[in-house]
DNA sequence: GGGTTAGGGT
């Protein structure tokens, strides 16, 4: 039987720093006993925290102060130096803009540590946490300090700062949570806010949360720093502060204008025509929206490059790159590389090379001027992504990436006209276009009731706070009139989705949370595309082979059970690369889950749920259909399903590990985590379920009443609540089931096995 | 019978 199993200090490798002194001999901060292997203090610990020995009367680092014009980093910015200082010494909040190669990001919080006295740290926030890390990197190395003492950062699952840490780099994610336990955020004195012009969803919380911090803490201040130049509206949000812009130092790059229709194969043509005229150490970077894009260009230029061999020309090698996320790490360093003496380099990239991925060498840029973005829909409450127009600024970002180590040149293949014409001014935020759920539920446990009047630089649409509040309220994480609940707060304590951890919090009841937590920890994630696709067709069907092992009629849930726990079993963290090239599943992916799933059982532990291993694996089943009711839906036609609780037709997202037990033996009953829209409406993670689970939860949906939800705040035309039906489809759902019988689903169930051990021996064979 | 998502983050 399941018992409670202790992993509390199961943990064996312990990223941080293991020194327990820094070399000021101050201690630097080692995870203690009594802390939770997710590395951060409760909320009590803040408080209790030792006060910083900082006299506020001396600069926050000395050592700094003695500095000679001459020691600093010669920077654009460093002609800036005073003026900054000055401007935060009389500004509470000001709004710098500075240009990529400026050096506003490692060298303002020098500055002000060299000059000013504070009680508090210096805290900058990234939205990528490899950013957050290779700046502090730099920035301990010319305060030259070891990482952690002086200047530190702190990202998911690693927090490399000691009590005395005046500079520190962090994730807006991390300060959004920091937040959480402190409103006032007692523990900096100033907050820098870096890239805002990328208008994430935590950077665009953390506006309106500093705003508050201003308010309530006079001596706080707060920078909030973009490379674009829209800043009045910034200034105009930020108590009308004032603004400074700061030149930046890249080359200049010569644009060019190209009206096309299909730029797919118009990006093959450049490339071929470039690579026939241009010098091979000419690298090329080219800007496409997705994956199968990336790698249609890709074999195109590559068969005009065989073809130009084939006729005898004298072309140099090209070494081909692709580059999007979903790519395995080895992949990656081909791009950082500098290939061979007289081998071109080009790289095919999404968005990814536009912020996130720096190509050295690049002369030429093509760019599509598309991208793709997700929408969520609040009316289907399904996401969607779409190729859209990219903003003015981020072609401008794209372009210069052609100017980095010297002059160069960008295509665009769009018109000027149709650039001024259809491109937005700014990249549109993404508390605009996200499901607000998770956003709103953070607000509650903040004691933010009221998410309709919160202080948005860009205010969301009513019906997407609506969605989101209807959403808390299925899941129990509101009352009715919307009140945080028990059930909510519990929630908010995981770094999850709130449908993800009412599954972790339903678990714990069903006691299957040992289980409950690896599958969560997958669907963290992204859970559906653990599995890596090749690019070529025969090794794509040897891919989907080996995928096929993982097929399970109860779910998506109990095939990633076994991968993961195949996984453990080759050997994990450790030894698991080799099971992950043989299955093509994403080695990355499982080592992120195994991180997220010893940081989900830290925070169990810490609040004293019992992680106990499940009787029967039907448990867990049970508490995701219990979880996810709101998303049921029944059988209509052959494969396809009909929601519950809207009566929509949905299909089942290709890449989902449910398989019938026979060819007609699909589920009469299912629930999933999301529904997606594509070319139909996809449900993604789907779980078989029983009817009589849900029964008496399906009723729920038809009680939402919105205006109480809103606590009154909002006029909402009143959708046409559909009374009844929900219940009845399930009623329908369930006679079906009942009818089956029993017999037929054992002989389904056998007929399945028998497919399945079919299916392995076939694998063994083409090994 | 085919059908399969950009980039981030706690």
């Amino acid at each position: 039987g399941g018992g409670h199993r202790s992993r509390s200090r199961s943990r064996s490798r312990d990223r941080r720093r293991s020194r327990s002194r820094g070399r000021q001999g101050f201690p630097v901060r080692v995870k203690k006993e009594d802390e939770s292997s997710d590395g951060k203090p409760s909320k009590v610990k803040v408080e209790d925290r030792a006060p910083r020995s900082w006299d506020p009367s001396k600069p926050l680092l000395p050592k700094l102060a003695e500095r000679q014009d001459s020691d600093w980093a010669q920077l654009p910015v460093l002609e800036y130096r005073k003026t900054i200082v000055d401007m935060v010494k009389n500004n509470q909040v000001i709004v710098l803009t500075g240009e990529t190669g400026s050096g506003k990001t490692t060298q303002i919080p020098q500055y002000l540590a060299a000059e000013c006295g504070w009680t508090g740290r210096i805290g900058v926030t990234q939205p990528r946490r490899v950013a957050a890390v290779s700046v502090a990197r730099r920035v301990a190395e010319e305060v030259d300090c070891e990482c952690g003492e002086d200047v530190g950062y702190a990202i998911r699952f690693e927090d490399v700062t000691s009590p005395l840490t005046a500079i520190k780099y962090l994730t807006d994610g991390i300060m959004l949570r920091e937040c959480l336990g402190d409103r006032f955020m007692k523990d900096y004195s100033v907050v820098m806010l870096d890239e805002a012009h990328e208008r994430s969803l935590h950077t665009d919380v953390l506006f309106a949360l500093m705003k508050e911090v201003c308010k309530n803490r006079p001596e706080f201040r707060l920078l909030v720093c973009s490379a674009t130049l829209n800043t009045t509206k910034f200034s105009d949000y930020f108590f009308n502060c004032p603004m400074i812009d700061i030149p930046g130092r890249t080359f200049p790059v010569e644009i060019q204008h190209i009206d096309c229709q299909r730029y797919v194969d118009k990006v093959m043509e450049l490339v071929d025509h470039l690579h026939a005229e241009q010098p091979p150490q000419h690298h090329i970077l080219v800007f496409l929206t997705g994956e199968d894009e990336i790698n249609r260009a890709c074999q195109g230029i590559h068969r005009r490059i065989i073809q130009r061999q084939a006729d005898g020309e004298e072309v140099c090698a090209m070494r081909i790159c692709p580059l999007h996320a979903s790519l395995p790490v080895e992949f990656y360093q081909r791009v950082f590389d500098e290939p061979p003496e007289g081998t071109r380099k080009l790289v095919v990239a999404t968005n990814i090379a536009e912020t996130s991925i720096t190509v050295p060498g690049i002369k030429f840029v093509i760019d599509c001027g598309a991208v793709k973005q997700k929408i969520f829909n609040a009316e289907s409450g399904m996401e969607s992504l779409n190729i859209v127009p990219v903003s003015k600024p981020a072609a401008k970002q794209r372009s210069g990436r052609a100017g980095r180590t010297g002059p160069g040149v960008c295509i665009r293949l769009y018109s000027e006209k149709k650039m001024m014409k259809e491109f937005p001014e700014e990249t549109m935020a993404e508390i605009l276009r996200t499901n607000l759920s998770s956003t709103i539920l953070i607000l509650k446990g903040m004691e933010i009731d009221d998410p309709v009047n919160f202080d948005y630089m860009d205010p969301p649409d009513a019906d997407k706070i609506v969605s989101g509040l209807r959403m808390l309220y299925l899941l129990g994480a509101i009352d009715a009139d919307g009140k945080m609940t028990k059930v909510g707060r519990d929630m908010a304590l995981f770094p999850l989705e709130p449908s993800l951890s009412r599954m972790l919090l339903a678990s714990i009841l069903h006691k299957c949370a040992d289980e409950m937590v690896t599958v969560v920890a997958m669907l963290a994630v992204d859970g559906a595309n653990v599995f890596y696709r090749p690019t070529m067709k025969e090794e794509q069907l040897v891919a989907t082979a080996a995928r096929q092992r993982f097929y399970d009629p109860e779910g998506d849930y109990a095939g990633l059970l076994r991968l993961y726990k195949e996984w453990e079993e080759a050997g994990g963290m450790r030894r698991g690369l080799a099971w992950c090239k043989t299955n093509y599943v994403h080695s990355r992916a499982m080592c992120r889950a195994f991180d997220v799933r010893e940081q989900l059982i830290g925070i169990m532990n810490r609040y004293e749920m019992p992680v106990m291993q499940a009787t029967r694996q039907s448990l867990v089943g049970r508490a995701i259909a219990e979880s996810l009711f709101m998303n049921a839906a029944r059988r209509g036609g052959k494969d396809t399903y009909e929601t519950l609780s809207e009566g929509r037709m949905v299909s089942i997202y290709p890449g989902s590990l449910i398989c019938p037990f026979g060819k007609d033996d699909w589920a009469e009953l299912v629930v999933c985590l999301e529904m997606v829209w594509t070319s139909t409406g996809q449900m993604r993670f789907v779980c078989t379920a029983n009817a009589k689970w849900i029964m008496d939860l399906l009723p729920k949906i038809n009680t939402v009443d919105i205006r109480r939800l809103c606590g009154d705040q909002i006029k909402i035309k009143k959708k046409g609540a559909d009374v009844g039906s929900a219940d009845q489809r399930a009623e329908e759902a369930a006679q079906k089931e009942i009818k089956k019988g029993d017999k037929d689903v054992s002989d389904a169930k056998s007929r399945f096995l028998e497919r399945k051990r079919m299916r392995e021996e076939k694998l063994a064979q083409m090994k």
